[in-house]
DNA sequence: TTGTGACTAGAAGTCCGTG
DNA sequence: GCACGGACTTCTAGTCACA
């Protein structure tokens, strides 16, 4: 498993239990409404960056964000 | 705090920890020895891609490199 | 052993739009 | 509400010679 492929189905699954819409996810972000598409469609390896500022729109700490990663990926 | 200063924070104390020289710290994450030195001076952003390997090569994983970054950053 | 400038290639990320 | 595309700018990835 991909780390690209991992990130796609996180930010899907905890934007969806957020009841966001792309767009919205992206306002809180503060990015761009694409890049978020981008992102679930496995088309960018973001940066340390991007994954802070998304794991605050989740309000979760960014390890718990990574962690999630990491179960997926099975490490 | 910024990202980046709390990322160079990080891989110096861990590769000091472990005994390291960026150089060797390089050879054990496949990059190179100036790439090391561009993130402990702060001069770049890195993808999660490179915290995944460099986290490898410290024998830890992600979420506790990333776990550290918050502690430093007092998130 | 590390800092640094310079560099290229390509990726990150934005902004416009369409179906 | 989202997938997808083109065009674009900014920045990272990665390397080298040299101080």
């Amino acid at each position: 498993m991909e780390l690209k492929e991992a990130i796609s189905i996180v930010i899907k699954q905890e934007r969806k239990k957020n009841g966001m819409s792309q767009e919205e996810l992206a306002h809180l972000c503060n990015m761009d409404r694409t890049y978020i598409s981008l992102l679930e469609r496995k088309k960018r390896n973001p940066t340390l960056d991007v994954i802070f500022r998304m794991s605050n729109s989740f309000q979760m700490k960014p390890s718990t964000f990574v962690k999630m990663l990491e179960d997926i990926m099975h490490l």
